[in-house]
DNA sequence: GACGTTCTTATACGTTGTATAACTCGTCAT
DNA sequence: ATGACGAGTTATACAACGTATAAGAACGTC
């Protein structure tokens, strides 16, 4: 028996053939958890978090789409396995002996190097409940350099939020639209970039002045330095400014 | 003719009676986009961005969901209306007298009063074009007062870009789910707190022992202080720092 | 070979955004 | 008054989505 769908035409009667099996490149391993969500990232990554769908994710992977409901009860549960594949990717060695800011900063540029990767990695983090294990031994690495500078459960834990939470914003801040092609996005930004210029300069001087600026990143690690160093001044100044925050 | 559908039922034929304009308190005013974007905002406020559906909205306005498309050519311009209603409602009234680090302060404050009355706000920012009248004044005095502060225009617009997306982070980051009754949220926060309470503590000593300030939040204004502070301070830090980036 | 577990398929349902075409109605020139 | 016209609304339909349900195939164990 032939079974002919929109989704795939395989054999399902006998073993499939390997012409089939060959056919765009369809890889015919059998379905694991790691290998869609390894698929679904690569996807994610391509078209955008909303291009990813179970049933174009289905026919990548040359199944059904209800087939990826044996290992995933939901989309969402697909979802965390994708937050948890990111979490997996940062670096959380630290090298101990620098000063603690040090450490923070290199947590935070580890993040932000798995995110510039993963164009879907931020949208994927921000609805993510975050409780993995991997989360979990990011979030430990990170509250412990902070708990031996000094900062109490209570401040450590708001700094430890808020680095994540900064790595997110700053790659979704990052100006240029997200996966368009190269060519689409320049045309995108200049055509913001005319419509800033093109204001009433008498009434918005400041934006036509900031045109280029505010719409533009003629190199995106600048924006990505600014913002570090944005971070970890504000935590500095706050160690600095609370000494009574400080007590462990 | 009488014309009863799923969306409503109401006499076509005739002037509409006033029993039927009263039932389900329907306001029967002409439509107008301004209408719409009120009634979408209170719905995505109510029940969170993701239940805002052009069927609801059509049906709580006693209207065929087609009818939204004489106003709005698609979803996405009327999310971009909702948007441009938010930044509406924050006040660019800045006391220009007062340092620049407090008017920007203020200007913060002020996206995030309005960004915490409107529960739905920030997600609604967060994937909006901001190209519209009401961002305009916005960037207009946030940009005015960093110029006049002495910061050169990339400096200037990327600490405006910050503003936003520092007010918009804030809001997503204060932990306790979005639009669950408190009953619920409460519950949800307790289980996240077991969850990370009864990690192995051999392995996870500071997650452990950060296991309530990292999921709940017994203050919300404190979490907003700190992450204001903490954006100030990195601001101040930038400003101190390099000097050489000073130059108007 | 028979069987139970593990994985996959087939089919179907309800919901979403929206294209298309028809319809209603107030306004105005005739 | 009446016919035309454009603004505003409705009716109907479609494709794509997530997924419930039930049936089928594949495979390790006896």
């Amino acid at each position: 028996m032939i079974t002919c769908t929109t989704y795939s035409c395989q054999v399902t009667s006998s073993r499939r053939s390997a012409a089939l099996e060959e056919q765009a490149g369809a890889e015919r391993t059998r379905l694991t958890r790691a290998v869609v969500v390894d698929r679904a990232l690569q996807l994610a990554d391509a078209d955008g978090l909303e291009a990813l769908t179970i049933r174009k994710l289905a026919t990548d992977l040359g199944v059904t789409p209800m087939a990826l409901y044996w290992h995933f009860r939901s989309k969402d549960e697909l979802l965390e396995g994708l937050a948890e594949r990111i979490w997996s990717e940062i670096d959380v060695n630290v090298d101990s002996a620098v000063p603690w800011a040090a450490q923070l900063r290199g947590l935070l540029e580890s993040l932000l190097r798995v995110l510039r990767a993963h164009p879907a990695g931020s949208e994927v983090l921000l609805h993510s409940e975050k409780q993995g294990e991997a989360w979990s031994n990011a979030a430990e690495v990170t509250l412990g350099l902070l708990r031996s500078a000094g900062f109490d459960p209570d401040m450590a834990s708001a700094i430890a939020r808020s680095t994540l939470w900064t790595g997110i914003m700053l790659v979704m801040s990052e100006p240029g639209a997200a996966w368009l092609t190269d060519d689409e996005r320049i045309e995108v930004q200049r055509k913001k970039q005319v419509g800033l210029a093109s204001l009433p300069p008498a009434k918005y001087p400041r934006l036509v002045e900031c045109a280029v600026p505010m719409t533009a990143c003629d190199d995106p690690d600048q924006h990505y330095e600014f913002g570090v160093r944005l971070f970890i001044g504000g935590v500095e100044a706050i160690a600095a400014d609370g000494a009574c925050d400080h007590r462990r």
